[in-house]
DNA sequence: GATGAATGAGACTTCATTCAT
DNA sequence: CATGAATGAAGTCTCATTCAT
């Protein structure tokens, strides 16, 4: 790929992420190209469609979740002290995002997409290890794993199915709201 | 306002509240029309614009939610148990919408509807009162209140801004998550 | 449906016609919509696409077609004077056309159209009738039958200008087409 | 010239015609570049516009149509059954085309084209030429000369499958161009 | 008052052609 | 000279909203 060509791929992705971020998954691509200073035909020529930006800003999204999930193992003695440092790093990450690129609502297609899903695994085995670090040292208690904390963390950001998964997660968010 | 008038208003209002949820915000007005039985015209007599629709769903959500409050005491001994019950009802209800008629992405104007306002209000006081009861029994934790509930409740659907008070529910769960 | 529709519906048929023939099958949408004084909105609301409009002019060409047959045989003593006189009138017609909404690139979509389909079929029918009764009275050679003479006038309709070379031509294939 | 950019030149051109035929003339340039095996920019480099590239391959067209003229002559005793032979020939060669580069719609600027012009004129002196021949031997009719027969002949060029039924109209068309 | 027809702005996408590498 | 990246005009279609019937 040519140099001037790289530089305006990039450019595209990191402009959509702003735009999906603050206007929504259905801002005009021309204002995307645009803002990447672009014509929209060099946007369409990268993405042919709205669906592969998509996908080519949630991956880049997974990524740096990946990325701060390393920092806080790095940063951190134990690996309870970690994924607390994690969540809270996730927390204020993906809670500053006015609209979410990887919310339920990303279509079927974007979540198919394979480098999305190569990032997305990526992420959740470390993630996992993690969980089972934290759960070896004796802190993190043993009756919830990844899929409780990783949906956990969805929460946060994005409407779920009810599951028991979910009733769950809300029995342990009430249990934390006892007075001890 | 004629009884055929009224009947032509529930009907498109519960047809809008079905669409809104199975199809999101942006559903054709026209299949709003069609699916209340009735021409787009009608529909635009009775409420001018997208906006007026989305606020009369968002109220009747609303007004559901303080009634499932309601239930939620009467079926309960304790203010601590309502609590809980409500807890899970309103988690149920939720969850179960596949578009969130109050998601934060409710433009303002709808927000600032004077019916949203005051069903909000209604619910949020008994919602308060609920919350200063189950503290005097003396079972729920004195250092959460409204706020802090409200939005734990708001986080299982929608996305929030970082603020002082998700710091502090991001606390709860991490303390529910601990071992005991 | 309304009579302002019915209107519009009207102009849009005769101006599409117009433009196909005058400007080829791509004739800008909006081209055809501005030549009805119609909205492209509303062009689209009675021809959803390109396609149902290109097959709404064949059919009115179809049929004006079946016309000229009807008024050749009330015209002509014989089915073959009919026959010729119909060839002529037809070529007349076809010629005329600078592009022709019938051509063989007609997609086939539109072929398969069930109007364009029953207006092809009531003409063919009489045409075959035609053709049976020219070969009963013994002028007509009876190695042809309607996919022949149905070809041979389709031949005609490649864009010639009319010119005496096309009367001559036409004089050709009918001294052809007697019997010996 | 040089050697790479002549062969660039023919592939180009033998690209051309076979995706014209198959696709007609509306191809996108860049999978015309694409089937040569070609960037864009050598195309439009050889070719500055798609009408030069249009009128070199209907160059190349017409002269293979000449090439089958002398081919007919050499191969038959009579001008009469060489213009027979010829004619057949043609059908077989216009109509196995899908589209065809020579048809009507051909923009005028194409027709205008030297190569074109002098190819066609070539083919149609040769053509000419074995008319009179005919009629010098008293088999094809007087009345109709090169204007009605290369008009005959573009006649069969409309897409019409190669089918029993053209074969017949074939002969009705050379019976009616027989002298009595 | 109800209806649904009409409007037209605006989004999406394609492709001919130009031009930087 | 070859390449293919970039451009943007143009066409297709949708839908919120207005207005004639």
């Amino acid at each position: 790929m040519r140099a001037d060509a790289l530089r305006n791929r990039e450019q595209i992705v990191s402009a959509a992420q702003v735009l999906f971020i603050s206007h929504g998954p259905d801002v005009p691509m021309e204002d995307v190209a645009r803002a990447a200073s672009v014509g929209v035909g060099t946007l369409y020529r990268r993405f042919p469609d709205r669906c592969s930006l998509l996908a080519a800003v949630a991956t880049n999204v997974l990524d740096t979740l990946a990325e701060k999930l390393r920092e806080a193992r790095a940063a951190e003695p134990t690996a309870w002290d970690a994924l607390v440092h994690y969540l809270r790093d996730w927390a204020e990450f993906r809670l500053g995002l006015l609209h979410d690129p990887l919310c339920k609502t990303m279509p079927d297609q974007v979540a198919a997409d394979a480098d999305v899903r190569q990032s997305q695994l990526t992420w959740l085995d470390h993630l996992e290890e993690l969980i089972r670090d934290a759960q070896g040292e004796g802190v993190l208690r043993r009756d919830v794993g990844l899929p409780e904390i990783a949906q956990f963390m969805n929460m946060l950001v994005l409407r779920l199915e009810p599951s028991d998964t979910t009733t769950k997660l809300l029995q342990v968010m009430i249990d934390g709201l006892r007075a001890h």
